[in-house]
DNA sequence: GATTAGCACTCCGATGGTTTGAGTGCTAAA
DNA sequence: TTTAGCACTCAAACCATCGGAGTGCTAATC
């Protein structure tokens, strides 16, 4: 970080992008001057104005307009000059509320978390829940439903467990099921669908006789319980919030926003691609998913025993309301994972198609 | 509907309304004489236009412009006039192409029908999936993890079961899982919440003796697993993709529309509550959910053994290619239908969130 | 030397009048 | 009944003007 900025430089330049943070124009010398902030006349705020523009700090869209923040200026901002956010206690109250209102439905969790926080900050909000990259089943349990109908119960893990329907083609017994539960539990438990080649799946086909026939069925199950399914998901909340912000009221600006946010793979990969337990913040340019750089992209990976289950975050203008997003993100996602750790829920990560 | 149209005035209309649809602007005369689909001078064709103005069928944005289809005109070319779409063979092949392809993520089909049904239309879709409204447990099953967790298996039908991981504050055995098993299978096999009182589930508690505080978070599983996950969800995809068409490329228009799409509630609403197995067309101001009356919404509910699981649509401008649009959405959720009955997978009306 | 008042300058954006052209309705001729 | 012709209308594009906010620079002041 630069730190060759003088204490009035930085008073200055914090000024102006909390004003503009404020109203979205860009800010001149005499607002400041009358602000009541800075006990300088416009004339000197000029000159520390030229400097700090000089400095890439701030920029001029024309001669004759004000200053508005460049992404370094907001940067600066983002990582020094930013006062923490003080929640109101109304705020607070929501928050909590909103947060244990959801006990219920904790598998939509991060859906819910992401209209909340678009709610919370009137920006939309990205809520992305990740698949775990790779698992195996640690248990197999089937369960007749009627002759030619069972259940494979596959346990990934003690909140994961992942259950469809085998349909087979001749009757079947009690006996026979519990076989073949007896063969998919020695020799298939622990494995990823990487490591089971097609011999080794023959043998296991022939291994079962007469029941044979229901493997090709039954790995079709595994596989999709452990692979298919693992897609991550990203959702968008409140797009129309886009339309409270004078910098995207042209169609032009909507559009590339309407576009990022329809491109899920890029912002997927951005999000997923994240580590740290920190929030993270994206200033215009450095938002990759944004080809206009006009927009700031903040989110927060959420964690439970250190596994990451997903994210939430925000899209909105570089003019955003970086303290009270930051914030509200950090706290959300920390409320949400401490919820789920309490609960001991984890969201599933695969839904059942029954098959 | 209106017949009494000459034949001339009927094919005027057409032409105006084809015109329209293809390029979005209102139509002249002059253009319509050019266009070789009628043989009548441009003067004889401005007549016939005052005519159907009055009439209520087209619209005069102001006095020097040319017509646009009313709600009136819409509603009539596509009750009579509209031609059936011709598919062509690409689009046949393209359509067959990903209705296959999509066999292995069944769960998520109706999601994945939205984005493809946008794709195919270039307008913005939307997809519901329809939570069952009231349904009971048709066989309990539990299973021990270890002494302190065991899983909750719900048999809901054939297609749905539900599994929840519950916790107990003390070590249970293989048989006092089977009691309580035998107990949950006795009471509250084919039982609706709703049916269930406070005095039965206390004597039921009591009943289990010293087992009967794992009934409180089992109860617990077993609405959730009935109701709370029961909302309907729809998803919206593609955006986008009104910036393709002139008559929203105001920020106004924009607005609305990104309104209405958030406003789910409603939408759903309207989605659930239209009957039948045709497809369904809100033109203008018959659509509800629009306030602004500059949308056509059409949708299809997706009908499975009688049960509707889903639905899949469009919204658009109002000057839709209606042809296209209808034949498309028709085709594809009787093409989702199909393939979930030929593979008896339902999508899963209920996910896990183990508890 | 730092700060401030004053002033000329720049440039955006709003305002308003003019022009252009597509499309109309009407009338008179075919 | 159809068509050609013509005067009329009105939105949209164009353009020139003007006001004002904000600047940079200079000279005066603390």
């Amino acid at each position: 970080m630069e730190h060759n900025l003088s204490e009035r430089k930085r008073q200055i330049l914090k000024a102006v992008i909390d004003a503009h943070i404020a109203c979205g124009e860009p800010v001149g010398s005499k607002l400041l001057a009358a602000g009541g902030q800075i006990a300088l006349s416009s004339a000197t705020i000029r000159n520390e104005l030229a400097e700090l523009t000089e400095m890439g700090y701030l920029l001029q869209p024309h001669t004759s307009a004000g200053r508005i923040p460049s992404e370094q200026g907001y940067r600066f901002y983002v990582d020094s000059l930013m006062e923490s956010y003080d929640r109101t206690a109304t705020e607070i109250r929501e928050l909590n509320e909103l947060l244990t209102q959801r006990t219920r439905q904790l598998d939509r969790i991060i859906d819910d978390a992401g209209r909340l926080i678009s709610t919370l900050t009137n920006y939309p909000a990205i809520a992305v829940r990740s698949r775990p990259r790779s698992q195996t089943v640690r248990r197999f349990n089937l369960m007749l439903m009627d002759p030619y109908d069972f259940l494979l119960i596959m346990v990934i893990s003690e909140t994961n467990v992942v259950t469809k329907t085998v349909r087979s083609q001749f009757p079947l017994t009690e006996e026979e099921l519990r076989a073949v539960e007896q063969v998919l539990n020695r020799v298939l438990v622990g494995k990823e669908p990487d490591q089971l080649t097609l011999s080794q799946m023959m043998e296991l086909e022939t291994a079962m006789g007469r029941l044979g026939s229901l493997m090709s069925p039954i790995l079709k199950c595994i596989y999709e319980a452990l692979r298919a399914d693992n897609r991550s998901d990203l959702r968008v909340e409140g797009v129309d919030r886009f339309l409270e912000y004078p910098e995207f009221a042209s169609v032009e600006k909507l559009r590339s926003m309407l576009e990022m946010l329809s491109n899920k793979q890029e912002l997927l990969e951005i999000v997923e691609g994240a580590q740290g337990d920190d929030v993270n913040v994206y200033i215009g340019s450095e938002n990759a998913a944004d080809q206009s750089g006009d927009s700031t992209l903040i989110f927060k990976t959420i964690t439970v025993d250190g596994r990451p289950i997903g994210a939430i975050g925000v899209i909105g203008p570089c003019r955003m309301d970086y303290s009270k997003v930051i914030s509200t993100v950090e706290q959300l996602s920390r409320g949400i994972a401490g919820m789920i750790r309490a609960q001991r829920m984890l969201p599933d990560p695969g839904k059942k198609d029954p098959s």
